[in-house]
RNA sequence: UCCGGGUUGGGGUAGUGGUUAUCCUUCAGCCUUGUGGAGGCUGAGACGCGGGUUCGAUUCUCGCACCCGGACCCA
């Protein structure tokens, strides 16, 4: 026997099933809307990853030299490469791009509740749409994706929040706006929930607010509970932060259109931890408070392209990782059953190989799983793993029954059979059970 | 990287410094080439890995791996 890799998970037919319904469920969502599935490489160059992050990140990668000599990467996440395949395609790409793609990605990290080292995540970018319309249309999906896997508003909550709402309001707040890291000041609020108040004021007069302007501050974020707390936040900032809490009324408006609008809640002390993003962010929280950590997160990256050496291109976007997904599914009842279902078990006793084949072919045909003997197993054992498969019904082909002419259809949860024709079994459509032949 | 709790057949467990490691379940076969989810019989299958202490370690001890939480981090 060899371990696992720690924070790499097998996953068995039952929670694949589950997993595979989950996937489709939220894509299906992504589809209606227009959003083309993408799929891209495991590796890239480490260079990608260290230019937007720093040196440091090679830590967080799996990473290594391969055959010819290059630095390559197992890919942490996604928008790095969309970008690059943005930019790659120059002007050829009528706007806005709207991609779709679930895949693995890999982080060297440690392992915690919803955390492994090989995660997934559906990820749903627009490029080329710096409107309103855009960044509500990604909450929309977000919304229509879980809506359509079970979960309600009572389940779950998306905060919505500006960058530049945020930036805006301590740069016209501090006495020298220029000595101000709003970078720093966006990372404090990022972390306002998780320390003290003690050291969250710390961290703001670190990034360049006094004492009193940072709480100034934070009575001002803390104090929105809705869009017509906005006011207060938009005269107290300049233009700039009228501008953004503008933009963020717009967001939240055509979100509402959307149909988005009873799970979206306006919250200035989210913040995203990412420097990337420049507008809108969001989050997603398990409103019962019960999946601690955020289940997922979006936002406007509307700089990142440029940065990669393309057109100006905005951008928005969000990355539903199914770990916690699943988290949040599993305690709102919604996580799918992981009981393995078949439609037809055709059993076979005698010499009828043949035409037992027959019949499961044409069940095939018309679309049903349908399984057979491949253990050469007797009656009573045929039946045994019929049942072991959940059979919904079994086709009983023996040599008495073939002698009639007949084959018999068993009613697995009862018990109940009765016989069919062999000459008209299965019929041309359909999905004959018990019930057709009683 | 750090902290806490774990690891005994496939799953769940009992137990012990010393004979053949307990029980339930599962799986396979048989009773049963014509009826499964009941019963009986037979069989398969485990002390995570490595070092140390010891006459002897699954048991005590140390290290490692992996699992479950948590801190840090979270692109």
């Amino acid at each position: 026997m060899y371990d696992q890799l720690k924070g790499f998970r097998d996953f068995y037919p039952g929670e694949q099933s589950a997993r595979r319904e989950v996937t489709d469920t939220i894509e299906a969502a992504a589809k209606r809307y227009g959003f083309r599935e993408v799929a891209t490489p495991a590796l890239e160059r480490t260079q990608m990853y260290t230019d937007k992050s720093g040196e440091g990140i090679v830590e967080e990668l799996y990473s290594f030299t391969d055959q010819g000599g290059r630095d390559v990467a197992l890919t942490p996440e996604l928008t790095p490469t969309v970008a690059r395949m943005v930019v790659a395609k120059g002007q050829e790409l009528s706007k806005p791009i709207k991609w779709v793609s679930t895949r693995p990605f890999w982080r060297y990290e440690q392992v915690q509740q919803g955390r492994f080292r090989e995660f997934y995540q559906t990820n749903i970018d627009v490029f080329g749409s710096a409107e309103p319309e855009a960044d509500a249309e990604v909450l929309a999906v977000a919304a229509d994706a879980l809506t359509s896997l079970g979960l309600t508003g009572d389940d779950f909550e998306f905060r919505v929040s500006h960058r530049d709402v945020l930036g805006g309001l301590v740069r016209a707040l501090a006495a020298d706006p220029d000595a101000v890291d709003t970078a720093d000041a966006i990372r404090a609020v990022d972390k306002r929930a998780k320390i003290d108040e003690a050291e969250y004021l710390t961290l703001l007069e670190e990034a360049g607010l006094d004492r009193t302007t940072a709480r100034e501050f934070d009575d001002l974020i803390v104090g929105v509970d809705g869009v017509d707390d906005l006011d207060a936040v938009a005269e107290a900032g300049g233009e700039d932060v009228e501008a953004a809490v503008e933009n963020l009324r717009a967001v939240l408006a055509a979100a509402d259109d959307f149909g988005a609008g009873e799970y979206c809640d306006v919250s200035l002390t989210t913040a995203r931890g990412l420097d990337y993003y420049t507008g809108v962010v969001f989050e997603c929280f398990d409103s019962t408070g019960e999946v601690s950590r955020s289940v997922f997160g979006g936002g406007r990256y509307d700089d990142l392209i440029e940065s990669f050496g393309g057109q100006p291109t905005p951008a928005v976007g969000v990355a539903p990782g199914h770990a916690t997904l699943k988290l949040l599914c599993q305690r709102a009842g919604v996580w799918p059953d992981e009981t393995l279902e078949t439609d037809y078990y055709v059993l076979s006793v005698g010499d009828t190989r043949a035409e037992a084949a027959r019949i499961a072919r044409d069940l095939r045909a018309l679309g049903h799983v349908v399984e057979a003997d491949l253990a050469d197993r007797g009656f009573g054992g045929q039946l045994g793993y019929a049942d072991s498969i959940n059979a919904e019904t079994t086709v009983i082909v023996g040599e008495q029954d073939l002698a009639n002419d007949e084959v018999t259809i068993k009613e697995m949860a009862s018990g109940d059979q009765t016989t069919a024709p062999v000459a008209e079994f299965p019929p041309e459509a359909g999905r004959p059970t018990y019930d057709d032949y009683a």
